[in-house]
DNA sequence: ATTAACCTACGATAAAATTCGTTAACAAAC
DNA sequence: GTTTGTTAACGAATTTTATCGTAGGTTAAT
C-alpha cells in the first residue's frame, strides 16, 4: 500500500504468466512466456531478478531452482493501475472512467452489460 | 488509428495541460506545467519536439513562437489507453475491467454510481 | 573424475525516455 | 547599431527499461 511500483510492459507480460501457474521456477515461467514473445532464458531470469528488487515478485532461494511468485495479487494490481489511470488520464473521476470504457469504441456485448447491471444492483448495499 | 503512439507519462502530462489551454506557445504550456512540475523551459521544449516527432502533437511555424497542439482529443487517448489496459490486463473482457473500477478499492460516490446507471440506461438502445 | 545438463549471478550493451546546457536567430528597446 | 530578451534547434548526459552472453557452481550420469 505504501510504495507499489508500477510493473513495466514486460513486466506485466511475466506477471500474467504467474497469476497462472505460480507459484513457479524460472524455467516453468519463461517456457510459458516464450510461447508469446521470443526472449532468451537469461533475459526471464533477469527480469525476475530485478522485479524481486522492486519488490514486484517474492521467492524462495531454498532450492537449487528458485520458486517464484507475485508479491500482488492481479486483483491487487488492477486495481492499482485503473487508480493510476484515474487520477492521470481522468481528472480522478472514476466515473467518467467508466463510462469511457463503457462507450462505443469498446464494443461492450450486451451479455456485458447485464452483468454490469447485476453487479451495481449489489454494490448498492 | 492505424498506427497510434501510446503517450508516456511525462507526455501525458504535458497532454493534460494541452487539453486545457491549447493552441498554445511552449511558453504558455511550459508556464501551466511548471505549476506542479519543477522543470526547464528547454525540457518542455524538447518534449514537445519529440511528440511532434511522434505524431502526438501537431503545430504552426507560421510564428517564431511555434503554436502547438494534441494531435488527439482527451476522448481518442482516453479510449486508446483503456482499449491497451483492457487488453493488456483485463484479458480483453471489458466488464471486468469496469467492475474492478467499480469496486471496493476506489470508492464510487453514490451520485456517481447513479450517473453510470443513466450511461446503461441510455445504452441499451 | 570427467562430462553433461541444469541453475544463479553479473556485467555489457542497447534502446527508450528524460533532462538540460549551449548556440544561433530574430525582434524590440535602448 | 548595440544590448536585451525571447525563441527554436541541437546534441550531450542521465536514467530507466530490456536483452543477452559469459562465468561459475551444483548435481547426476557416464
Amino acid at each position: 500500500m505504501i510504495d507499489t511500483p508500477k510493473p513495466t510492459k514486460t513486466e506485466l507480460a511475466i506477471l500474467n504468466v504467474m497469476w497462472r501457474i505460480s507459484p513457479a521456477t524460472v524455467r516453468q515461467i519463461h517456457e510459458e512466456l516464450c510461447t508469446k514473445t521470443r526472449t532468451s532464458y537469461t533475459t526471464t531470469l533477469k527480469m525476475l531478478q530485478v522485479m524481486f528488487q522492486k519488490g514486484l515478485v517474492s521467492r524462495d532461494s531454498a532450492q537449487k531452482a528458485h520458486i517464484y511468485k507475485p508479491a500482488f495479487s492481479k486483483q491487487e494490481t488492477q486495481a492499482q493501475i485503473i487508480d493510476d489511470l484515474k487520477t492521470r488520464l481522468f481528472g480522478g473521476s472514476i466515473s467518467s472512467l467508466v463510462m469511457q470504457a463503457l462507450g462505443s469504441t469498446h464494443k461492450a456485448s450486451n451479455e456485458e452489460i447485464d452483468q454490469i447491471r447485476d453487479f451495481l444492483k449489489n454494490l448498492e448495499k
